[in-house]
DNA sequence: AAACTACATTATAATTATTCTAAACTGTTG
DNA sequence: CAACAGTTTAGAATAATTATAATGTAGTTT
């Protein structure tokens, strides 16, 4: 979903409701520069805090799940604590910061791209993505 | 921790006592041919069915994360519903098979070395780590 | 525009994985 | 064996997520 976009238009094109909770939420999601990642409590929060709206925690569930199947979103899973969702939808690499807990998206050329040489019989790889967990480097502080 | 050890010693060398319980699942996890993957009810399972023995879930946790905390152990994020854990404890790719939620090591060279090009400011990379999802290719079934 | 209907939202309960608690138990040391 | 610290355990608590079922609403039909 592109940004500054009718998304009454696009949420009934995806055969989804224009109700007031999904518009308001395509906006918090969709209506941005960048892409990134959040957790259902991040999202919530924003939502009641910056746009003032009291969605229930049960529609902010739907409604991303119904989001994520449509393509609009993506899970990533980086702890098993809670799930993680990025609007970036590309198969894509990320950094996960062990200090902050933040994930940053790879751009294309940050990582050279994966060969991967082993097949399996019957199976075809519907992705390859890289995790690069990184930390404070004590060895390189004065 | 290699097979066929003593692991009466070997926890106490970790500072570990050796009780029945954690002995027991030493055998399970570390006296095999291969390294292998699985959950903390995985675990619990085969510890009542396989060996007779029942363990309280919470010793199963205990211990799980003692040996994890030693380096015996490391935890796999691939969904978020649950923790998977691994006894091969090195840096290493899997294979995810989306179909039957199998989780497969790559070895050495079924995936070139991953060259990382990006690095952050004051952070040094712990680990790069290839998830491959893998799943039935009908398109190559008759 | 009122009625109708299928889809959505909501508060709340249920579920599930995991962690906590506090009492009972056990390995180790002297 | 006595003493103590570490360990196990059942059960309670927590936290993320999902299910339920009543109420509300968007889109369609009259
Ligand atoms: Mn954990
Ligand atoms: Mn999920
Ligand atoms: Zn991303
Ligand atoms: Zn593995």
């Amino acid at each position: 979903m592109a940004k500054n976009y009718n998304f009454i238009e696009k949420l009934r094109e995806l055969g989804l409701r224009p109700t007031k909770q999904r518009i308001k939420m395509c906006e918090v999601l969709f209506n941005r520069e960048k892409t990134f990642h959040f957790t259902i409590n991040d999202l919530a929060k924003m939502l009641t805090e910056k746009m003032g709206e009291k969605i229930s925690l049960a529609t902010v569930y739907n409604t991303v799940h119904a989001f994520e199947k449509k393509g609009y979103l993506k899970e990533i899973s980086i702890n098993s604590d809670k799930s993680y969702f990025d609007t970036n939808t590309s198969i894509h690499h990320h950094f996960y910061d062990e200090d902050t807990h933040e994930l940053i998206d790879c751009n294309e050329n940050d990582v050279n791209p994966v060969i991967v040489k082993k097949n399996i019989t019957g199976k075809k790889i519907n992705s390859v993505e890289v995790l690069i967990k990184v930390a404070s480097d004590y060895q390189n502080q004065k």
